[in-house]
DNA sequence: ATTATTAAAAGTCAAAGAAAGTCAAAGTCA
DNA sequence: TGACTTTGACTTTCTTTGACTTTTAATAAT
Protein backbone atom coordinates (compact mmCIF):
# COMPACT_ATOMS: atom_id res chain seq x y z
CA UNK A 1 0.00 0.00 0.00
CA UNK A 2 1.29 3.52 -0.59
CA UNK A 3 1.98 5.75 1.76
CA UNK A 4 -0.48 8.21 2.82
CA UNK A 5 2.09 11.18 2.35
CA UNK A 6 2.84 10.32 -0.90
CA UNK A 7 -0.88 9.60 -1.98
CA UNK A 8 -1.22 13.39 -0.78
CA UNK A 9 1.70 14.74 -3.13
CA UNK A 10 0.90 13.03 -5.50
CA UNK A 11 -2.78 14.66 -5.14
CA UNK A 12 -1.37 18.41 -4.47
CA UNK A 13 0.69 18.53 -7.57
CA UNK A 14 -2.43 17.07 -9.86
CA UNK A 15 -4.15 20.61 -8.11
CA UNK A 16 -0.92 22.29 -9.22
CA UNK A 17 -0.55 21.06 -12.45
CA UNK A 18 -4.95 21.85 -12.91
CA UNK A 19 -5.08 25.28 -11.46
CA UNK A 20 -1.93 26.17 -13.45
CA UNK A 21 0.99 26.74 -10.66
CA UNK A 22 -0.66 28.40 -7.56
CA UNK A 23 -3.76 26.82 -5.59
CA UNK A 24 -5.23 27.78 -2.26
CA UNK A 25 -6.15 24.25 -0.27
CA UNK A 26 -8.08 24.10 3.51
CA UNK A 27 -6.05 22.04 5.22
CA UNK A 28 -8.74 20.68 6.96
CA UNK A 29 -10.88 19.83 3.95
CA UNK A 30 -8.08 18.18 2.54
CA UNK A 31 -7.27 16.24 6.10
CA UNK A 32 -11.34 15.01 5.73
CA UNK A 33 -10.81 13.83 2.10
CA UNK A 34 -7.96 11.24 2.65
CA UNK A 35 -9.42 10.47 6.59
CA UNK A 36 -6.02 11.68 8.00
CA UNK A 37 -5.13 14.13 11.49
CA UNK A 38 -4.92 17.69 9.73
CA UNK A 39 -1.18 17.70 11.22
CA UNK A 40 -0.67 15.11 8.30
CA UNK A 41 -0.71 18.13 5.54
CA UNK A 42 1.51 20.28 7.08
CA UNK A 43 4.12 17.10 7.48
CA UNK A 44 3.08 17.05 3.40
CA UNK A 45 4.19 20.56 2.66
CA UNK A 46 7.00 20.72 4.93
CA UNK A 47 8.70 17.99 3.29
CA UNK A 48 7.37 17.79 0.07
CA UNK A 49 7.34 21.39 -1.04
CA UNK A 50 9.36 23.33 0.07
CA UNK A 51 11.67 26.40 -1.63
CA UNK A 52 14.04 23.43 -2.34
CA UNK A 53 11.57 21.72 -4.25
CA UNK A 54 10.40 24.93 -6.09
CA UNK A 55 7.52 25.81 -4.24
CA UNK A 56 6.53 28.84 -2.06
CA UNK A 57 4.14 28.04 0.52
CA UNK A 58 2.13 31.14 2.68
CA UNK A 59 -1.37 30.49 4.84
CA UNK A 60 -3.85 32.40 6.99
CA UNK A 61 -5.46 30.58 10.09
CA UNK A 62 -8.79 32.05 11.10
CA UNK A 63 -11.61 31.45 9.90
CA UNK A 64 -12.10 31.29 6.00
CA UNK A 65 -8.23 30.24 6.37
CA UNK A 66 -6.22 28.67 3.91
CA UNK A 67 -2.61 27.54 2.75
CA UNK A 68 -1.47 28.59 -0.97
CA UNK A 69 1.20 26.66 -2.74
CA UNK A 70 2.92 28.42 -5.28
CA UNK A 71 5.07 26.33 -7.79
CA UNK A 72 8.21 27.87 -9.66
CA UNK A 73 9.34 27.03 -12.77
CA UNK A 74 12.30 25.42 -12.77
CA UNK A 75 12.92 25.96 -16.66
CA UNK A 76 12.54 29.75 -16.53
CA UNK A 77 14.44 29.94 -13.35
CA UNK A 78 16.97 27.12 -13.74
CA UNK A 79 20.02 29.39 -11.76
CA UNK A 80 17.67 30.94 -9.02
CA UNK A 81 16.85 27.15 -8.10
CA UNK A 82 20.35 26.03 -8.52
CA UNK A 83 21.18 29.21 -6.31
CA UNK A 84 18.46 27.96 -4.22
CA UNK A 85 19.65 24.97 -3.68
CA UNK A 86 23.08 25.36 -2.72
CA UNK A 87 22.03 27.63 0.24
CA UNK A 88 21.14 24.79 1.89
CA UNK A 89 20.26 25.50 5.37
CA UNK A 90 23.26 27.83 6.59
CA UNK A 91 25.08 30.16 4.36
CA UNK A 92 27.97 32.84 5.73
CA UNK A 93 27.37 36.75 4.92
CA UNK A 94 30.34 36.60 2.19
CA UNK A 95 28.73 33.66 0.60
CA UNK A 96 25.80 35.74 0.12
CA UNK A 97 27.41 38.71 -1.05
CA UNK A 98 28.80 36.77 -3.95
CA UNK A 99 25.38 35.52 -4.65
CA UNK A 100 23.83 38.48 -4.89
CA UNK A 101 26.27 40.09 -6.75
CA UNK A 102 25.81 36.99 -9.01
CA UNK A 103 22.32 37.70 -9.48
CA UNK A 104 22.97 41.27 -10.11
CA UNK A 105 25.24 40.85 -12.81
CA UNK A 106 23.25 38.28 -14.65
CA UNK A 107 20.21 40.53 -14.38
CA UNK A 108 18.37 38.49 -12.62
CA UNK A 109 17.81 41.08 -9.57
CA UNK A 110 17.80 44.84 -9.88
CA UNK A 111 20.26 47.06 -7.88
CA UNK A 112 17.45 48.20 -5.55
CA UNK A 113 16.56 44.01 -4.98
CA UNK A 114 20.43 43.58 -4.56
CA UNK A 115 19.75 46.07 -2.27
CA UNK A 116 17.29 44.57 0.09
CA UNK A 117 18.47 41.03 -0.33
CA UNK A 118 21.94 42.30 0.78
CA UNK A 119 20.02 44.20 4.11
CA UNK A 120 17.67 41.64 4.64
CA UNK A 121 20.91 39.22 5.39
CA UNK A 122 23.19 41.08 6.58
CA UNK A 123 24.75 40.74 10.21
CA UNK A 124 23.93 44.20 10.53
CA UNK A 125 20.50 43.33 9.97
CA UNK A 126 20.34 39.77 11.81
CA UNK A 127 22.31 40.74 14.74
CA UNK A 128 25.04 39.10 16.97
CA UNK A 129 22.35 38.03 19.60
CA UNK A 130 18.87 35.96 18.78
CA UNK A 131 16.55 38.48 19.05
CA UNK A 132 13.13 37.39 19.34
CA UNK A 133 11.38 36.80 16.70
CA UNK A 134 9.52 40.63 16.13
CA UNK A 135 12.99 42.15 17.25
CA UNK A 136 14.39 40.20 14.41
CA UNK A 137 11.44 41.04 12.20
CA UNK A 138 11.57 44.76 12.55
CA UNK A 139 15.31 44.98 12.14
CA UNK A 140 15.04 43.24 9.27
CA UNK A 141 12.23 45.44 7.30
CA UNK A 142 14.00 48.66 9.26
CA UNK A 143 17.72 47.63 7.30
CA UNK A 144 15.34 46.58 3.91
CA UNK A 145 13.50 49.85 3.66
CA UNK A 146 16.71 52.18 4.72
CA UNK A 147 18.67 50.69 2.21
CA UNK A 148 16.26 51.76 -0.67
CA UNK A 149 16.02 55.30 0.32
CA UNK B 1 -17.31 30.91 0.82
CA UNK B 2 -15.35 34.01 0.91
CA UNK B 3 -15.40 35.85 4.18
CA UNK B 4 -17.57 38.26 4.90
CA UNK B 5 -14.89 41.01 6.38
CA UNK B 6 -13.30 40.62 3.15
CA UNK B 7 -16.56 41.50 1.55
CA UNK B 8 -17.25 43.76 3.25
CA UNK B 9 -13.64 45.69 3.05
CA UNK B 10 -13.71 45.13 -0.34
CA UNK B 11 -17.29 47.21 -0.78
CA UNK B 12 -15.92 50.58 1.11
CA UNK B 13 -12.77 49.95 -0.66
CA UNK B 14 -15.19 50.54 -3.78
CA UNK B 15 -17.24 53.22 -2.16
CA UNK B 16 -13.90 55.51 -1.34
CA UNK B 17 -12.59 54.73 -5.01
CA UNK B 18 -16.14 56.36 -6.40
CA UNK B 19 -16.27 59.02 -4.08
CA UNK B 20 -12.72 60.00 -4.55
CA UNK B 21 -11.26 59.40 -1.56
CA UNK B 22 -13.51 60.36 1.47
CA UNK B 23 -16.81 58.35 2.45
CA UNK B 24 -19.59 58.41 5.27
CA UNK B 25 -21.63 55.59 6.10
CA UNK B 26 -23.78 54.59 8.49
CA UNK B 27 -23.04 51.41 10.40
CA UNK B 28 -26.00 49.73 10.95
CA UNK B 29 -27.05 50.07 7.30
CA UNK B 30 -24.03 48.73 6.06
CA UNK B 31 -24.76 45.76 8.76
CA UNK B 32 -28.37 45.13 7.57
CA UNK B 33 -27.31 45.15 3.81
CA UNK B 34 -24.59 42.76 4.48
CA UNK B 35 -27.29 40.59 6.99
CA UNK B 36 -24.37 40.80 9.85
CA UNK B 37 -24.38 42.32 13.55
CA UNK B 38 -23.00 46.22 13.64
CA UNK B 39 -19.73 45.36 15.15
CA UNK B 40 -18.67 43.30 12.17
CA UNK B 41 -18.54 46.58 10.91
CA UNK B 42 -16.47 48.14 13.70
CA UNK B 43 -14.10 44.77 13.05
CA UNK B 44 -13.58 45.24 9.03
CA UNK B 45 -12.71 49.39 9.99
CA UNK B 46 -10.21 48.12 12.94
CA UNK B 47 -8.51 45.78 11.28
CA UNK B 48 -8.48 47.04 7.49
CA UNK B 49 -9.09 50.77 7.83
CA UNK B 50 -6.16 51.65 10.04
CA UNK B 51 -3.52 54.03 9.93
CA UNK B 52 -0.50 51.87 8.84
CA UNK B 53 -2.64 50.90 5.45
CA UNK B 54 -3.53 54.87 4.76
CA UNK B 55 -6.78 55.39 6.18
CA UNK B 56 -8.21 57.90 8.26
CA UNK B 57 -10.95 57.55 10.86
CA UNK B 58 -13.65 60.01 12.16
CA UNK B 59 -17.06 58.94 13.75
CA UNK B 60 -20.00 60.40 15.34
CA UNK B 61 -22.64 58.66 17.80
CA UNK B 62 -26.12 59.44 18.11
CA UNK B 63 -29.74 60.08 15.51
CA UNK B 64 -27.60 60.66 12.12
CA UNK B 65 -24.72 59.44 13.07
CA UNK B 66 -22.04 58.53 10.76
CA UNK B 67 -18.62 57.02 9.82
CA UNK B 68 -15.91 58.67 8.20
CA UNK B 69 -13.42 57.29 6.38
CA UNK B 70 -10.61 59.16 4.35
CA UNK B 71 -7.85 58.09 2.29
CA UNK B 72 -4.56 59.59 3.22
CA UNK B 73 -1.85 60.03 0.70
CA UNK B 74 1.48 60.81 2.36
CA UNK B 75 4.75 62.42 0.63
CA UNK B 76 6.85 59.66 -0.75
CA UNK B 77 9.88 60.95 0.56
CA UNK B 78 8.80 61.83 4.05
CA UNK B 79 6.26 58.26 4.16
CA UNK B 80 9.49 56.12 4.05
CA UNK B 81 11.15 57.86 6.72
CA UNK B 82 7.42 58.11 9.20
CA UNK B 83 7.59 54.09 8.37
CA UNK B 84 10.79 53.15 9.88
CA UNK B 85 10.91 55.23 12.79
CA UNK B 86 7.11 53.69 13.19
CA UNK B 87 8.05 50.33 13.20
CA UNK B 88 10.12 50.47 16.56
CA UNK B 89 12.00 47.87 17.57
CA UNK B 90 9.29 45.41 17.09
CA UNK B 91 6.88 44.66 14.34
CA UNK B 92 3.88 41.86 14.27
CA UNK B 93 3.35 40.10 10.60
CA UNK B 94 -0.09 41.87 10.52
CA UNK B 95 1.30 45.49 10.59
CA UNK B 96 3.96 44.59 8.83
CA UNK B 97 2.30 43.38 6.31
CA UNK B 98 0.01 46.50 5.61
CA UNK B 99 3.33 48.66 5.36
CA UNK B 100 3.92 46.87 2.78
CA UNK B 101 0.65 46.73 0.99
CA UNK B 102 0.73 50.20 1.56
CA UNK B 103 4.40 50.88 0.25
CA UNK B 104 3.17 49.37 -2.97
CA UNK B 105 -0.06 51.36 -3.42
CA UNK B 106 2.03 54.30 -3.38
CA UNK B 107 4.06 52.86 -5.70
CA UNK B 108 7.32 53.61 -3.49
CA UNK B 109 8.05 49.65 -4.15
CA UNK B 110 7.34 47.28 -6.86
CA UNK B 111 5.61 44.47 -6.89
CA UNK B 112 8.67 42.55 -7.05
CA UNK B 113 10.00 44.45 -4.14
CA UNK B 114 7.00 43.68 -2.20
CA UNK B 115 7.37 40.14 -2.57
CA UNK B 116 10.69 40.46 -1.27
CA UNK B 117 10.25 42.28 1.92
CA UNK B 118 6.69 39.93 2.85
CA UNK B 119 9.32 37.02 2.25
CA UNK B 120 11.68 38.39 4.20
CA UNK B 121 9.61 38.87 7.38
CA UNK B 122 6.89 36.31 7.17
CA UNK B 123 6.87 33.81 10.09
CA UNK B 124 7.05 30.91 7.77
CA UNK B 125 10.87 32.63 7.13
CA UNK B 126 11.82 33.19 10.03
CA UNK B 127 10.08 30.80 12.15
CA UNK B 128 8.85 29.80 15.22
CA UNK B 129 12.10 28.79 16.88
CA UNK B 130 14.87 30.83 16.90
CA UNK B 131 17.32 29.61 14.36
CA UNK B 132 21.50 29.90 14.58
CA UNK B 133 21.92 33.11 12.96
CA UNK B 134 23.43 31.72 9.60
CA UNK B 135 20.47 29.01 9.36
CA UNK B 136 17.82 31.98 9.48
CA UNK B 137 19.53 34.17 7.11
CA UNK B 138 19.87 30.80 4.80
CA UNK B 139 16.15 30.77 4.97
CA UNK B 140 15.27 34.72 5.01
CA UNK B 141 17.69 34.53 1.29
CA UNK B 142 15.83 31.27 -0.18
CA UNK B 143 12.18 32.83 0.90
CA UNK B 144 13.43 36.36 -0.79
CA UNK B 145 14.73 34.47 -4.05
CA UNK B 146 11.53 32.32 -4.54
CA UNK B 147 9.61 35.38 -4.21
CA UNK B 148 10.24 36.74 -7.11
CA UNK B 149 10.82 34.30 -9.22
C1' DA C 1 -35.55 79.57 25.39
C1' DT C 2 -33.94 76.29 28.42
C1' DT C 3 -33.94 71.85 30.35
C1' DA C 4 -35.13 67.03 30.65
C1' DT C 5 -36.28 62.90 28.23
C1' DT C 6 -36.08 59.66 24.64
C1' DA C 7 -34.44 57.28 20.85
C1' DA C 8 -31.00 56.65 17.51
C1' DA C 9 -26.88 56.03 16.51
C1' DA C 10 -21.85 54.27 17.27
C1' DG C 11 -18.35 51.94 20.63
C1' DT C 12 -16.49 48.17 23.59
C1' DC C 13 -15.35 43.83 24.98
C1' DA C 14 -15.38 39.21 25.69
C1' DA C 15 -17.02 34.67 24.35
C1' DA C 16 -17.67 31.35 20.77
C1' DG C 17 -16.25 29.53 16.43
C1' DA C 18 -13.14 28.41 12.67
C1' DA C 19 -9.22 27.75 10.83
C1' DA C 20 -3.95 26.66 10.72
C1' DG C 21 0.58 25.66 13.46
C1' DT C 22 3.57 23.07 16.80
C1' DC C 23 5.65 19.37 18.88
C1' DA C 24 6.54 15.17 20.56
C1' DA C 25 5.15 10.41 21.14
C1' DA C 26 4.13 6.23 18.83
C1' DG C 27 4.35 3.45 14.76
C1' DT C 28 6.60 1.49 10.50
C1' DC C 29 9.94 -0.29 7.63
C1' DA C 30 14.42 -0.99 5.38
C1' DT D 1 18.65 0.82 14.74
C1' DG D 2 17.55 4.94 12.58
C1' DA D 3 15.06 7.59 9.33
C1' DC D 4 10.62 8.50 7.88
C1' DT D 5 5.55 8.65 8.80
C1' DT D 6 1.32 8.90 11.39
C1' DT D 7 -1.32 10.59 15.12
C1' DG D 8 -3.24 13.63 18.51
C1' DA D 9 -3.17 16.92 22.21
C1' DC D 10 -2.41 21.56 22.70
C1' DT D 11 -1.54 26.48 20.92
C1' DT D 12 -2.09 30.58 18.19
C1' DT D 13 -4.43 33.48 15.03
C1' DC D 14 -8.34 35.44 12.88
C1' DT D 15 -13.47 36.06 12.45
C1' DT D 16 -18.19 36.32 13.94
C1' DT D 17 -21.61 37.32 17.25
C1' DG D 18 -24.10 39.58 20.87
C1' DA D 19 -24.84 41.81 25.22
C1' DC D 20 -23.98 45.99 27.23
C1' DT D 21 -22.27 51.06 27.27
C1' DT D 22 -21.73 55.75 25.71
C1' DT D 23 -22.75 59.66 22.96
C1' DT D 24 -25.67 62.82 20.65
C1' DA D 25 -29.61 64.56 17.98
C1' DA D 26 -34.39 65.20 18.29
C1' DT D 27 -38.25 66.05 20.88
C1' DA D 28 -41.11 67.16 24.78
C1' DA D 29 -41.86 69.75 28.89
C1' DT D 30 -41.41 73.79 31.56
Amino acid sequence: MPKLCEIIEQFIKGMIKEADGIIEIQRNELANKFNCVPSQINYVIDTRFTVERGYYVESRRGGGGHIRIKEVHMRTSNYLMHLITSVGDSISQQVAEAFIVNLNDYDIISIREALLLRAAISDKTIGPSLHEKDHLRASIIKNMLISIV
